[in-house]
DNA sequence: TGCGTAGCCTAACGATCGTTAGTTAGGTGG
DNA sequence: CCACCTAACTAACGATCGTTAGGCTACGCA
């Protein structure tokens, strides 16, 4: 076990039997199962089975947040009020957050329905905001004329949607590596919305 | 109730009941109670709950393959060798038969991992060959240069996320009716894939 | 009028769910 | 050596799961 604390590891197997099976198609027993003990013996570290769910997406969820502010500060010291560039960098920062832990991505990209009200309100709410940083680099470049599109909304969720997808194919020990990936779904993302 | 059998009500109010909370996530209760009849009614006209859920994504698959057929066929007829028609008609006839049931398209996406051993090894296969006609015309396109990307099977597996995201999104009764949205993820996945 | 039968009902089965309570074993510091 | 604490254990709770069995009711047709 490389994990430091027994709460990392609980979380850690409870992301991948999560994203293997859902949420609700996992029991507290197939997580303890996983790591050679007792259900109940969990309790001593977790208080419930919404609370290991809450600490998994709102731990991807910084993670994709802190992803995006570097990779925009960084983007617009680099080349400012260049769209491309910024919405290149916001690509590959969400994909390698993704790449970086499949299993925790992917449980944040689906199964955020299973979070109480209060949880999914809050995560929904972030990832609007997530979102509206796509879609405002979407219609900077609109403005600038080097994007095209016919409706930036569209675009914005479309555009997501090809990236998060990684989360449902990406092997770390596959024919590409994870940087192979971020830069090939930028191309393709910017692809998607240039102008001409 | 405007089902013409009683099967097929269920299998509605079953497919929307999956996209929401999942099949793992659905009892066979929750179904009924949506039906106004109580759980153990259900089984006069069912099997078991796999059986439902393997008669809305059999179903789902089917349309999926009927749209294909018809729409490589019509594009295959009107421009012969064209990579771009074949690949508009293809993203076009997906998102039609994704929007004109959303619930069922939505459990075909995200809920094939709940099918028994048997059925989904049945649907990766056909998913499989599903996804290898996108995969082939995107390479015919790059054979006569209309079409360009670093890796093919990463562009077909990105685009075919991005028309699937459709399905988290899209309202019956929203802003864009399904006709436009399927010929602006066809121009979206046409300029994702094309030559400069 | 009588008979089938279609479609629902209630009762109940064994299994499993998330969770609580109380207990025990093993290691650490005085 | 003993007190303590950590982390596991077993037992059990009420609820709910998918499913089976058997009975009641209301309608179609002779």
């Amino acid at each position: 076990m490389v994990e430091l604390t027994k709460r990392q590891a609980i979380e850690d197997v409870a992301s991948e039997l999560f994203r293997e099976h859902g949420y609700a198609g996992t029991s507290i027993r197939d997580i303890a199962r996983a790591l050679s003990v007792q259900g109940p013996s969990l309790y001593a570290h977790v208080t419930s089975k919404e609370d290991v769910l809450w600490a998994i997406v709102d731990r991807a969820a910084t993670r994709f947040e802190v992803a995006a502010d570097a990779a925009e500060a960084s983007a617009d010291a680099r080349r400012p009020r260049d769209p491309s560039e910024a919405l290149a960098a916001l690509v590959r920062a969400h994909v390698d957050v993704l790449t970086s832990d499949v299993d925790a991505a992917g449980v944040f990209v689906h199964e955020w329905r299973a979070l109480d009200r209060d949880h999914r309100a809050q995560i929904l709410a972030r990832r609007d905001a997530y979102e509206a940083r796509f879609r405002r680099r979407l219609e900077d470049g609109i403005a600038v004329g080097v994007f095209a599109m016919t409706d930036s909304a569209v675009a914005t969720s479309t555009l997501l949607s090809a990236v998060n997808g990684v989360a449902g194919w990406y092997d770390p020990d596959g024919r590409l590596p994870a940087t192979r990936i971020a830069d090939h779904l930028a191309e393709l993302s910017l692809r998607m919305v240039s102008n001409a």
